[in-house]
DNA sequence: CGGGGTGTTGACGCATGTCAAGTATGGTGG
DNA sequence: CCACCATACTTGACATGCGTCAACACCCCG
């Protein structure tokens, strides 16, 4: 079980003892089909889960409401570090994909950020950034109608995969159907139909059979409003330097 | 200048050398008047803003659309600690009221983490709280009109006021204009105005000069189809008691 | 006493929801 | 290979939440 660290990575390269602490962090790896729940809106899970391969997405449906999706998570991604610190789920993990994931056990977890503390902080720095995403999902749905919330969806996905390395940014798997595409952008089904109707009609994208074409990459950016910087994608991390384990030992 | 710490510790007492160290961690205090900004989009500033008195909100206007408003914070809150690993803010923080802050310089804050490394993870464990409230913010926008938006809104607010202390719960000092309202909950003003009318209507508040009144809190919950549970205020944080100095020292 | 920000109201239009009836599409069993 | 079914997608007609515009009322502050 390899637990990919290029996301990681992009803010500051590893160490080869961190490296090694990944490799040897243990937890078992699981295969997953598409469609079940990771983790469920009030578990409390012992361990914490790594995406190594697929497409998974976090949701939770208030008693009074519909469903939500509010996250998708690539490779290298952490969905469910929080219940590290907050045991009690308050939404739900589910794979989109078939998967592969790495369980982690909280108190294997503890061992390695107390054994490579820069490492503790290279995982704080994820939840910021997951922060700032969701920040901008919130901008997303309180600021722009339903036309310019798919195209910023798509743009982030896009950006997301591509800085993994799962798509060479023309195109990307995206086995979702309008139904998880509306009760993520908060429209009804039938209004999300002819969302990507016009979508297609402008031009922006193509999407069928699970597989997203973007034929014009500045134009759907535009058509979203989008704007790279709340990835933090290479993004630098300037503190962390002096925690370098180089540093202190010559 | 004394860092409030009573958020803080609903997840686990300090000790007294973490007490300590919060209340010479140094930095300045700072008096700001209603609606100055602390920082702005695209600034990277070289502190970390701790909140200490009044109550300040986080904003961000996009180029193609208008301001969005994505939290509030109250005393304890430290509403700008992701600038310590993501230097560019990539949206702008303001007083809503007059306010007292503390700034504290990223090198001290570091010093800090360093030297008390439960304090850390405590900080850690309050940037998966931020995230948790903003997903929450996503569920609201997503997938609740206007009239249950803005009571869920006026529940959260209750709820983060009363843990700190601010208010009894039968009434909170709001002193916000219904432009702010509408730009949070992502509507118009003439109708945020109302949505005002109807909550009040229905007995659920009331609202003038800068107070909201809360005459029936059972009622305003069930009509935002409120849960606090997202707010993890008085959620335990287990895994943490290993760092706690008391048990390596004897 | 005047003026700017804030709150309020009405008329009207558009974005989006709901309902209902289709048409593809893909998987399964015979 | 076909028949069948379930799920997804698509379309039209209509209802409604919410936005926009414009006018006016209120209120604090100078």
């Amino acid at each position: 079980m390899e637990i990919p660290i290029r996301k990681i990575e992009l803010a500051n390269p590893l160490t080869e003892g961190e490296r090694g602490a990944l490799r040897t962090v243990g937890g078992h790896e699981v295969r997953l089909s598409a469609r079940t729940d990771i983790v469920k809106e009030g578990d409390a899970p012992g361990f914490t889960t790594v995406l190594l391969e697929g497409l998974v997405f976090r949701h939770k449906t208030p008693a009074d409401g519909h469903r939500q999706i509010m996250a998708f998570h690539v490779p290298g991604d952490w969905p469910d570090l929080h219940s590290y610190f907050l045991p009690r789920m308050d939404h739900s993990l589910t794979a989109m994909t078939d998967c592969r994931v790495a369980q982690i056990p909280h108190p294997r977890l503890r061992q390695l950020i107390e054994e490579h503390p820069r490492l503790g902080q290279l995982l704080w720095r994820e939840t910021m950034v997951d922060s700032t995403i969701f920040r901008e999902w919130v901008v997303n749905l309180g600021s722009r109608d339903a036309f310019k919330r798919t195209a910023h969806l798509f743009c982030e996905l896009r950006e997301k995969m591509v800085a993994v390395g799962v798509s060479d940014g023309s195109s990307l798997e995206l086995p979702m159907t309008q139904a998880d595409l509306a009760d993520t952008v908060g429209v009804s089904v039938v209004h999300m139909n002819r969302t990507l109707q016009s979508l297609r009609a402008e031009g922006a994208i193509s999407l069928s059979r699970g597989r997203l074409q973007i034929p014009d990459w500045e134009r759907l950016k535009q058509m979203g409003g989008f704007d790279p910087a709340y990835l933090h994608i290479d993004s630098e991390m300037p503190v962390i330097e002096a925690l370098l384990p180089e540093k202190h030992g010559g």
